[in-house]
DNA sequence: CTGCCGATGTGAAACGTTTCATTCGCTGGG
DNA sequence: CCCAGCGAATGAAACGTTTCACATCGGCAG
């Protein structure tokens, strides 16, 4: 493939030239600019790009580590990054941890030699800010800074929790079922502190009114799992209030099948709005996450901090739930 | 940041031989390595990939080029090639064109800049494989290559309307309308031909059997604007066959709030078989396409032209898509 | 004692850019 | 006629690696 020193050379003009003409056109006559932009079609000059990282000392390059790509609320952040990255120039590299620190680690080295201009990152368990220490800057995605050592972008958990909480109580649910996915992800614990809080507000006490229940896993599978443990309970809850809406979609599935009906015998509310909520035949009551957003705003202040280092101060951008009520918490009439 | 030059120094031994305790250990006395190995740890050298990937002239990335981000689909193709990328220790970088031809190209100048070491593409309509005059190599997602010109990783979109076809005229329906997204796609296109042929093997005139009805995108939202176009049929079909999953759903939600109910009045089967196909009040039919095998199968079709040039030669794997039946296109009792 | 070998270590060259201090060639004012 | 000044072009140096031809050294066979 061709390089810079093949295009001078048929274009009769100097290394310096043939970079300028790429890289600050204003510099050179226009006739000359001509030649060396016709000499580059001819050759199909494209410029290596690892050259001039190394030469300029940085890339064009951002990292995003996602807990789960498939998870259609990653997804979603994935997507807002990717458009304001692409908005200014910028590539993306798709890196998934499925929740393993190990592969967390592996990727933070490999962005880190790939020497990438920064990093999205939503942390596993494991993650410390103490790995900043690395120079790359970094905004953490879906999780608070607490030590505001860096950016962060996250949604408000306690507050779509009461939020959740104080629908539930205004319909005059006694008692509700909390169903969680795994504790490590500090979600869950925020929505149950929130949904506590609601209970709180009350007069009540939150542990006789809330029942938790936990679901082996985040998915629409597990969430269906746990129906039968729901209905084993003694004194049921009348309501269901569900950490994720893919939960919620398993578990409305398995009430039908035991043919308990939404929202008349249970009330149901799950987390996230999927963009699917809407369509199910009892459409889902939920707490709305600015998905996109969260990547769109969380690339923004990245590239912010990589492009005006000097006067750069960490911001921590909290976005605030919404409580979105459909059918499947509907007081029956 | 520290580089090779430091680290040397400091370990007082030459450039060479830290390159070599990288890179061919097997050539450095024990006490060496180890003495080069605590150095690096101490001033946290971190090689310089730009520099190592200008020097080898390569680099360990690969680029995806998909058309939606936040769709299902190629979330799992996503999956399935990261999952792959990373087994072998490449990289992924994420494009999204949102099916703008633009925005491919604009990618595909990028990564070429980049040098990656391949490509995985999911083309829009503009794609034509004389871009393939690039020396990247190229493998072909959810696309058939005609010319065989690169590998291609599909499924077998016309087997896949065969199926649907076949299931619904099984079980009685004189007519079917097909619902579909924009025929740019030309999965859409293939998807009817294979209802046709299902059509034609009955002895029928696929043209009197089958109404085509095009939804202005391919979410859930046109999904549901188009039950009112398939409620003033003349002679209205008694199945509906959704060129996707997503269209399905906003059917299926249309349709029940028309006070149609699915399968009594109309059957529905959709195609994709997303994840919560099977979580509906009434379970939908679909095709399954298997998308995380998918991204994971081109990637190593594409890893191994990249790693065994010699001996590559193009290969076209085609999945073959398999019939889900569900409760939505059961014949009523 | 000599010569050779293998194991280990060395450092210059090269990868393809961008940058920047210089040079070049003109023009217009004095 | 000279020279300041300006637009345009030049090309060497530098970015941080990897590679490879070569040097060094101790030991061992002859």
């Amino acid at each position: 493939m061709a390089n810079i020193h093949e295009v001078a050379k048929r274009a009769g003009v100097s290394l310096g030239t043939v970079s300028n003409v790429l890289n600050h056109p204003e510099l050179v006559a226009e006739a000359t600019r001509q030649r060396v932009l016709h000499v580059i079609g001819e050759v199909g000059f494209v410029r290596n790009g690892s050259a001039r990282q190394l030469r300029i000392g940085a890339t064009q390059t951002i990292g995003l580590i996602v807990l789960d790509v498939a998870n259609p609320f990653f997804t979603e952040v994935a997507h807002g990054a990717e458009a304001a990255a692409s908005e200014r120039g910028y590539l993306v590299i798709l890196c998934n941890t499925g929740n393993s620190p190990d592969k967390e680690a592996h990727y933070l080295d490999a962005l880190a030699e790939q020497r990438v201009a920064g990093m999205l990152i939503v942390p596993t368990v494991a993650y410390t800010p103490d790995s900043l220490r690395r120079e790359t800057p970094v905004v953490l995605l879906d999780r608070l800074s607490k030590e505001a050592n860096c950016c962060s972008v996250s949604v408000d958990d306690v507050a779509g929790g009461e939020m959740a909480g104080q629908h539930l109580l205004a319909a005059g649910h006694q008692r509700i079922a909390y169903l969680h996915g795994p504790f490590t992800n500090a979600q869950y614990i925020d929505r149950l502190e929130g949904l506590r809080r609601a209970v709180a507000q009350t007069g009540r006490d939150p542990n006789a009114v809330i029942v938790p229940l936990a679901a082996s896993a985040d998915n629409a599978q597990a969430g269906g799992a746990s129906v039968a443990a729901f209905c084993q309970i003694p004194d049921r809850p009348t309501a269901i209030f569900c950490g994720n809406d893919y939960l919620a979609v398993g578990v409305m599935h398995a009430l039908a099948q035991c043919g308990m009906s939404v929202p008349r015998d249970v009330a149901l509310i799950g987390y996230d709005d999927i963009d699917l909520a809407a369509m199910f035949s009892v459409p889902l009551s939920t707490i709305r996450q600015p998905k996109y957003e969260l990547g769109y705003a969380a690339t923004e202040l990245l590239l912010d901090e990589i492009t005006g280092k000097d006067a750069h101060t960490h911001r921590q951008i909290v976005f605030r739930p919404e409580l979105i009520v459909r059918e499947s918490s509907r007081t029956p009439v």
